[in-house]
DNA sequence: TTGAATGTAAACAAATTGTAAACAAATTAG
DNA sequence: CTAATTTGTTTACAATTTGTTTACATTCAA
């Protein structure tokens, strides 16, 4: 049977999720602040945890990190409590390694089959994920893109860079993010390399997909 | 600094969590029933709302409601004080918009470390807002300008001078003021500067959307 | 009415980006 | 293992956009 943990400082909400998350048939427990819910994700070794974002503590992003970086741990799913009007994409530009988010207030019906629908696709296979927007097509498993169906070869930057801008249509990127997620933090290249990668995505993916916005960076139309 | 407004029917509870939150470095504005609440929101456009659920004239859940259905209020983050017998079940079923609840009799320690955190969450997307005035539509993400739902273009300081001025229709900035912000302190530019991307900015946005107030500076017109 | 403040067009300066080409590094094929 | 090929990076220079200043016209309030 699927273990949950479920970390909240309100009693309350710890109350109501575990009541109608096993109802389910999960086997439930519980804890009230960030240390506990790590020690116990130790002992227990939950399938998924469930945890609010603010708790007194450890709050429910350190204790996501520290879970990332045990090994042994690191297979968790993690699904984060948020307060509504939070932004999920910001969330997860902070990489702490949630895997998805529920809204404040819960509601029972959306809980309930998110939780299952995460189950069931992380029994299968792991964080594969696809993008599609306007012609282009992005499989990330198959290291692939398509426009208009037909495949077109992408070296590695460039596959990284269309993934990261595609991911969010009309976002800017300045060129500051682009460096520290398609690069990394410590290695150094000429930001100019990033136009050259640009101007190559450009040459195959037709020239109207990217815009430029000047003197802060670059997106995709919408 | 950050402002937060209070709104209770109950002077006690004012009291109590004003002096806690001004202990802390808020700027705490108050608010004795919703109608009030919803006013001094749209004046004073605080960070944050912590507001009762059960109150006379206007209750708190639908000030929430009036604000969420305000788009230029919709970045602000707005906390429920409810009763300790209200249980989240009842709540959960509102859905008028709150990001998330404290249960009275309030704990000040609980109340400031929940307070704190959901501001540390928020700012790291604070200059993620958009601002809607008249026809025009600001997305700082998206770094893009609307009118009347049709794209235009701005350069990049006639966006962040726009970005500010907009920030408040009908407040005056001085050349000081925005040349220190648009600018910075340490760029020396003459302030004729100002008023030739004022001028530019009545081009694209039409010769009404900016006033200018002889002696002082511009403002956006309300 | 008058003078200071602002509007505005135009000229110029500076910054940013596009792009081709050269070179370096990594990968693949033989 | 070596050569060939692909990919990644840097650079230089052109093209373009953006930012600033200036000069003169106009407006507004005292």
């Amino acid at each position: 049977m699927k273990k949950i943990l479920i970390v909240d400082d309100e009693k309350d909400i710890l109350e109501f999720l575990s009541y109608n998350l096993k109802k389910e048939g999960f086997s439930i427990y519980t804890a009230s602040d960030g240390l506990e819910g790590l020690e116990k994700t130790k002992k227990i070794k939950p399938d998924l945890i469930i945890v609010d974002l603010m708790m007194p503590k450890m709050n429910g992003i350190e204790m996501c990190e520290n879970i990332r970086n045990d090994k042994k741990l690191s297979n968790v799913i993690i699904l984060f409590l948020t307060a509504r009007s939070e932004d999920y994409t910001q969330i997860a530009a902070l990489d702490s390694g949630a895997d998805d988010f529920i809204k404040k207030p819960i509601k029972p019906k959306l809980l309930i089959s998110k939780v299952k629908s995460i189950m069931r696709r992380f029994s299968l296979n792991k964080n594969l994920k696809n993008y599609i927007h306007k012609d282009v097509e992005l499989d990330i498993e198959k290291y692939s893109v398509k426009i208009k169906g037909d495949n077109i070869k992408l070296a590695r930057k460039e596959f990284d860079l269309l993934k990261l801008l595609i991911n969010q249509p009309g976002k800017v990127y300045t060129r500051e993010e682009i460096l520290n997620d398609v690069w990394g933090n410590d290695i150094h290249v000429v930001d100019r390399t990033i136009d050259v990668h640009i101007n190559r995505l450009r040459d195959k993916l037709g020239q109207k997909f990217i815009e430029t916005i000047k003197g802060i960076g670059y997106k995709i139309c919408e």
